[in-house]
DNA sequence: ATATTTAAAGACCTTTTTATCTTTTTTTAT
DNA sequence: ATAAAAAAAGATAAAAAGGTCTTTAAATAT
């Protein structure tokens, strides 16, 4: 339901958030290996969140990626819209090009009420509320 | 949020089940014509609900592709099943292998829910239920 | 200044999905 | 029997998603 480099961009944002801070920036390398995501992958999903401001990141030396106090209030919804684009969840299930709530396609008004619901949801949830999560403390 | 091939096989699907019966068929190039899918892919998803027995089909002159009274009962998640796996909306959205109601992962209650909805209304959803939807006579 | 550490960038590869083309098989009408 | 109509099957190609590797740029500690 989610895209592989969703879920891959989630688990180690969930990590990022409950392990980093201004000061304390986390390595590539420690993302990787704590999401078991394959370095090389993950950067390029986090080289696109830095890139579109949801994290920082920070070179050399003691450098890494942390999120910033703003960072931890983008939803999901925004990280969907830089990795998939605002399509992704936007369009008629069945790619009609006039369908709409007056001239509704034969799955807009059921299966569309959910794909309506997970967007509202995506809206919702941000960094902030994902890192209260009990589990996402050993999530790794 | 649903596969090409799938919008593509429903919306063939639901013009077969308005146009067809055991002695009127439907040629290939008529479904083609008429969804705007190009003829081999959706011959190829054709075949695959044939040999699934969703559709049954007759070669040769006045042969093509017909629902059977049984097959309109069939459900979209049959379908789903079919053309992607029964695992396509079946796992946990962050891929855990651990995650479940009593140890849930930080989406499972919320975003979960969404999930679980959507499995429980594509298996409601039949193609009797489908053709007499008022649009999908001037779908195509 | 230099060496080291770290992310950024870009080239490349593999697999899956989407799409096309060609040949074969089956059925029917003549 | 033969020709025509149609689906089945299989081989191939293009695009997108997923994944890897190498080089470059930036920052820091020494």
């Amino acid at each position: 339901m989610l895209s592989n480099s969703l879920a891959y961009a989630i688990k180690a944002l969930i990590y990022i958030s409950h392990n980093s801070s201004e000061t304390e920036r986390i390595t590539l390398k420690e993302v990787s290996d704590s999401t078991e995501v394959p370095k090389p992958y993950i950067a390029k999903i986090l080289q696109d969140l830095v890139r579109n401001n949801v994290l920082h990141s920070i070179k050399g030396p003691n450098g890494g990626f942390y999120f910033s106090e703003e960072g931890l209030d983008i939803s999901l919804l925004q990280v969907v819209h830089i990795l998939e684009g605002p399509d992704k969840y936007n369009k008629c299930l069945l790619s009609l090009k006039d369908c709409n709530a007056s001239s509704p396609c034969p799955l807009h008004d059921n299966i569309g009420q959910v794909r309506v619901e997970l967007l509202k949801r995506l809206e919702q949830i941000t960094f902030r509320q994902l890192m209260q999560h009990k589990k996402s403390v050993d999530l790794f």
